[in-house]
DNA sequence: CTGTTAGCGCATTCAC
DNA sequence: GTGAATGCGCTAACAG
């Protein structure tokens, strides 16, 4: 005799009610006697009792949980991200099982799936990728999944993103205005849409506009590691580059170290611009130039917009896309 | 007819066996034909059946989640830990519902209520103050909590940790052979027993055994926030602190940018050691010479351990405490 | 090795 | 307003 969970039925003999009165108060049913009503809340709070959600998921079928698939919380930008999903979250009560992907497809399909057998009401999904078996699965199932930070090529799932593409273009624009015409791309793979379909684009923009032909010895290719920004300077300078635009902050870090600790100096001999503006761009010197994103609320947004498609309600305009307002901040990293 | 959710019902019937049988199979149980095994396996996949999780954690008590109770996710320290509870948590088959505390009392017993309410098997906590009331509530549930990067002063609970006292005597004692007798200590609220017991304690330890006495006004008490330490420089330069150890990383990084921001030399001028040798350390120029704590393996360990907890396996000689080593490493921020 | 029978704790009709 | 009765989908004895 130990652990004696206390449940419903306990409660609703204590105050001498049945058990559906007992539901009523605790899901703050009207139809309720005030009067009873006291009497109840009192034995719940004289016993302890708390619901089981457990149990109630099973007879209701909603847990009020969402799955988070992020593809590594140690990456800042994608913690803010987390972050403003949560603090939404628990707004609207809902709690978030957060599981690391590693942008690795088969531990997103394997977290996809246990995901949806614990029975989340709901998804967000981190990455820059939709494979086509992920495709596959993300339609077959009937529990709303929206995108956070990142878009769908093919367009036909929920996003909340920024415009790729315009962004880019401004920031190489800024760089192109400052005299440079061998501006350096470094991204992460260009097997992911973010990188080839829309930031290239956006850089490419940028070039043609100013009748600056794009060079493809320019474009580097990496992952998303400081280490692969750190290894990188010498590719650049046999290059010529005498700038960059670079698609993640840890990795604009390491491009900047890079530079700096083989004696370039920036932003006169190197100037570079980066694309998240998460804390990191603030916290080197010189301090990065940086596309700002509202990374916060980018988790916030996408967070509200998951609720309002597990209400089923009409989300205004029927708008599958929501784009939010991205910035430039000129910082010491460049002229 | 919409969402006709498949039950292990509809694949015992198409399989012809009993439910208790598909049970067996999906349980890995097993007493079982090897024959019918195949027969339930074929059907399960051509119906696509999975199993209901909800379902499973109200009939077997157990949801294989737990729950993670976090500061901020968004600070590094943090998320590597979470990081490495999140590896060893899948490795065992566990999913963690990540919950944001801004390490607030009223948000800590909020969660910890609701990750109960939903039936955890068990719940890591972060945080560096254990408050009465929290106290009470998790002395009051039988499910079991583990420490992770931190302890409980009153030693009650779980935890995994390094020795706090020792690494900030070494990394204090370092500053001290460079010939500095003006030492700042620069920590989080001394509300918190990690900075005003250990923390502290590891820093007067060193001053005594070399023979320094120990000026209150070279403690300083602060929050944890990079801002925090990038203002602190004038401060510092008043009462004449040549070195400072710094109780987190970005805070120290702060320091750092604030001083040399000021026109002082690091190392020359002022040397800095700082505490969780998080990738920050690495970023900024100098780098941050730094106690190391591996952060991932305290998370993992924590996980690891509550899995033990969880299965009420016998820990290894009762430890309640897990002490991981640390160590120190010299950088660019120190002579 | 396999089927039958009970619940797990709660939400939810449907009567009263 | 309130109670009685069902069932959510599955695990866990208990038989056989």
């Amino acid at each position: 005799m130990e652990k004696q969970t206390i449940t419903i039925y306990d409660v609703a003999r204590e105050a001498d009610v049945s058990m559906a009165t007992v539901s009523r108060v605790v899901n703050g049913n009207p139809n309720v006697k005030p009067a009873t009503r006291k009497k109840v809340l009192e034995v719940i709070d004289r016993l302890d009792y708390r619901p089981n959600a457990v149990a109630r998921g099973l007879a209701s079928k909603k847990t009020t949980t969402v799955g988070v698939i992020i593809p590594d919380v140690t990456n800042v930008y994608f913690s803010s991200l987390a972050r403003g999903i949560d603090d939404v979250a628990s707004m609207y009560k809902y709690n978030i099982i957060l599981a690391n992907s590693d942008a690795n497809e088969q531990k997103e399909l394997q977290v996809l799936n246990t995901l949806l057998a614990k029975q989340v009401d709901g998804i967000i999904f981190m990455g820059n990728k939709i494979t086509d078996e992920l495709r596959k699965q993300i339609d077959k199932t009937k529990t709303p999944v929206v995108l956070a930070g990142s878009l769908d090529d093919k367009e036909e799932f929920e996003s909340v993103h920024i415009n790729y593409v315009d962004a880019v273009e401004e920031a190489v624009s800024d760089l192109i205005n400052h005299g440079n015409d061998k501006i350096a791309f470094i991204s992460g793979p260009l097997s992911e849409p973010i990188n080839s379909k829309y930031r290239l684009q956006g850089y490419k923009n940028a070039l043609s506009k100013n009748g600056i032909a794009c060079d493809e010895e320019l474009v580097f290719e990496t992952d998303y590691s400081y280490h692969s920004g750190e290894i990188l300077w010498p590719a650049l300078q046999s290059v010529g580059a005498t700038a960059a635009y670079v698609g993640d902050d840890e990795l604009a870090v390491g491009v900047l170290n890079g530079a700096q600790d083989a004696g370039a100096k920036v932003p006169t001999d190197f100037e570079i611009v980066t694309s998240n503006n998460s804390k990191l761009t603030e916290l080197v010197r010189p301090k990065l130039s940086s596309i700002t994103q509202p990374l916060y609320d980018i988790g916030a947004v996408s967070m509200r917009f998951l609720t309002k498609m597990m209400n089923k309600e009409e989300t205004s305009a029927d708008e599958k896309t929501i784009e939010l307002p991205y910035g430039y901040i000129k910082r010491g990293s460049t002229k």
